[in-house]
DNA sequence: GCAAATTAATGATTTATTCAAG
DNA sequence: CTTGAATAAATCATTAATTTGC
């Protein structure tokens, strides 16, 4: 730990050098792949499972109590869909995302506050929230947004063809921007969860997001 | 860690019930959440403190010779521009980012090869092999892909504007894909980093990779 | 040689379109 | 029919290469 590296002295010297910074990066990125690659490879082998024996609801009934929904709210295999014409190593697990309840609530009430298009720092967070509700990626939070806001638009123009033809309709003039933030709903997490492996990062991840390095423009 | 939960038998038995699992993702998730903004933060100290300190290489100077190349490559600080007005608090590190040499071979050599249009699996793929030279995003390679498609087809349509008007250009003849897979270049990984706290999981996920739950269509 | 000014490359974002799962 | 996802085209904005004047 003590490493006598870089100079000191400068306002807010730095704990880790660029090196140590960039081998941290370096392996938790790591993890993170391997997390997610697990994290394919556990729902592929449950929906094989589910196929194999059949829809008697074996294996983990939808707990949906504990924390907000179950687990594989947004990609539950295939109802009973085995479908391997031949070879065998292959199911058709995955399909798209179905957001929970919970998280199209939280979206739809992000969305309606304003701020359209969410920066990509807003993304993360978003996401990160979302996450403590089931599985989640950006790029589904992107999309979402991207969707909600191109029909919610098309449905606007419906509504609304009454005008000089073309231009002279500005956004509709109920799309001001509050900037109420929003920021500290949904504060519960985890409560010492199912076993012993709960580290409770999230408590962390929470307030160094809420530190919040500038939001940039857009 | 003994849970005895759900049934056994099956061939290929669930090693963790389906809330471990999901405990597990949300703790990882957590954890690349918080190294992401450790990662931001740590930047953004190094930018003030290079501004602050001016140019005179005091902050490590890059390595270069290490792992491929310095960290900061993708984003270093403006070449010496402070500029905060006023307020204090607001440095303009991180723009946009820029591939290294070797992210850019490498990025070059897969495009090379045809392939066109990287699958979801395969970006994370690419992202992780770049993520071992420099920091990157997923969406960072997308978009790479994205604008070197684009340009790429339209520099080709401007060369070559002596056809029949249109149509008739396919890929131009040289575009074929060998199917090389190209996989094993680089195969020097972290030895004995510059301290402790190398954990080597880079292998890891290599081998994860490597076992590829298939591939989906496009 | 050096920087300010200009230009060329190229990373990022937005929009519209389309496909397909549910 | 609704809606998540994938993609291409057009555009924006910043960075790296230059050119230029001193």
């Amino acid at each position: 730990m003590a490493e006598g590296a870089a100079e000191e002295g400068v306002l807010c010297a730095k704990v880790m050098t660029d090196e140590q910074m960039e081998v941290l990066r370096s392996q938790i990125s790591a993890y993170a792949t391997i997390c997610e690659q697990l994290v394919e490879m556990h729902r592929t082998m449950t929906a094989q499972q589910d196929s194999l024996s059949g829809p008697l609801s074996v294996s983990s009934p939808p707990p949906h109590g504990r924390f907000g929904c179950s687990w594989v709210a947004g990609t539950r295999s295939s109802h009973l869909f085995a479908d391997q014409p031949s070879g065998g190593a292959k199911i058709s697990a995955k399909q798209r995302w179905t957001p929970t309840a919970v998280q199209v609530r939280i979206l739809e009430s992000i969305f309606y506050h304003g701020n359209g298009t969410p920066s990509k720092q807003r993304i993360k967070e978003i996401t990160f929230e979302l996450s403590q509700h089931g599985q989640v990626s950006e790029t589904n939070v992107y999309n979402w947004f991207q969707n909600r806001r191109a029909r919610s638009k098309r449905k606007q123009a419906f509504a609304a063809p009454s005008n000089t033809e073309s231009e002279a309709e500005e956004e509709s003039p109920s799309e001001k921007k509050a900037k109420k933030e929003m920021h500290l709903h949904d504060s519960r997490q985890f409560s010492g969860g199912p076993d012993e492996m709960s580290v409770c990062a999230s408590t962390v991840a929470k307030d160094i997001l809420c530190y919040d390095l500038q939001d940039k423009r857009t």
